[in-house]
DNA sequence: ATTAATGTTCAGAA
DNA sequence: TTTCTGAACATTAA
């Protein structure tokens, strides 16, 4: 998503206003009146990403920080519906006449920020490291000693920014180890192999340009579907033969309240690990 | 017609 | 301190 809306270095912000949308307002801060007074006039200098979030720079400081959570889209193209739309950005001297926040569930949010804001929200441990520049010692730092299972402690941002519940079931698998294991349990190659799997999972999937799952909802900055979602190897395939050892069927258990799927041959339990060496 | 599920995050409680 | 639970919201599938 970010790479999308790379195309709007260099325009500058013409105006700033809340979509007519009749439901519940999503969190805009500040107030529009003064969001738009601070933005108007600015010109977009880059456009960056910390863990999920979406970050529009702009010259004198500011950044506009768009978090969709859910089912927010932040788009230079026009939005899948008119009824979801939420802010629209109107753009001058680009290519682009217009950007869009739109959110199908409503629970993202769009801040306009000063760099000391900025850098306090996101800068202290609020977020952690990016999951892409993060190292197994990093891993071992940050989760090593926690007794959470693996897969609810990948999704923790506060210790590692950007891994989302699909990835994180995917990264496991990639790294063949059963999610429900206790992070204090895993060793050195255990953690080299998670970051090995971190790594590819991700970049792959911003290759492929996301996941759009059968709600649809995922979509690029130009309203374009992703191809992840052929690559899936876990995500969604409950019962479905594992790609992988072509012999187990995949599994759906529930974590944190969240689904995770797994291989249980592929990633195996410490007792099974124990039972099959024997 | 209900209910459960959903690429998430946060406050407040255990 | 760390970990867990429920709520915010809208839509779809079972």
């Amino acid at each position: 998503m970010r790479r999308g809306v790379l195309g709007i270095v260099g325009s500058r912000i013409a105006d700033v206003r809340r979509a007519r949308c009749r439901r519940k307002p999503i969190l805009i801060e500040p107030r529009i009146e003064r969001f738009r007074r601070l933005a108007v006039g600015a010109t977009v200098s880059d456009v960056g990403r910390i863990g999920k979030r979406v970050v529009v720079h702009l010259d004198g400081g500011l950044a506009i920080v768009f978090e969709p959570r859910m089912t927010g889209l932040v788009l230079l193209a026009a939005p899948p519906t008119a009824e979801h739309l939420r802010l629209r950005i109107g753009l001058a001297e680009g290519p682009i006449d217009e950007l869009f926040y739109w959110d199908r569930r409503g629970l993202g949010s769009v801040r306009l920020l000063s760099a000391a804001e900025l850098s306090e929200l996101y800068g202290n441990g609020s977020l952690g490291p990016d999951a892409l520049q993060i190292t197994a010692a990093d891993l071992v730092e940050r989760l090593g000693g926690s007794r959470r299972a693996i897969k609810v402690a990948l999704l923790d941002q506060r210790a590692i920014a950007g891994i989302g519940n699909l990835y994180d079931a995917e990264i496991l698998h990639r790294a063949r180890i059963h999610p429900a294991r206790p992070c204090h349990r895993l060793h050195d190659d255990d953690w080299r192999r998670i970051q090995r799997a971190v790594q590819k999972v991700l970049t792959d999937a911003i290759r492929y340009e996301g996941s759009t799952l059968s709600d649809g909802t995922y979509r690029n900055a130009l309203n374009r579907s992703g191809g992840y979602q052929n690559h899936h190897r876990v995500y969604d395939r409950e019962g479905l033969r594992c790609v992988i050892c072509r012999t187990a069927e995949i599994q759906r258990i529930v974590q944190a309240q969240r689904a995770t799927f797994f291989c249980p041959q592929c990633q195996p339990s410490k007792l099974a690990r124990i039972a099959s060496s024997r």
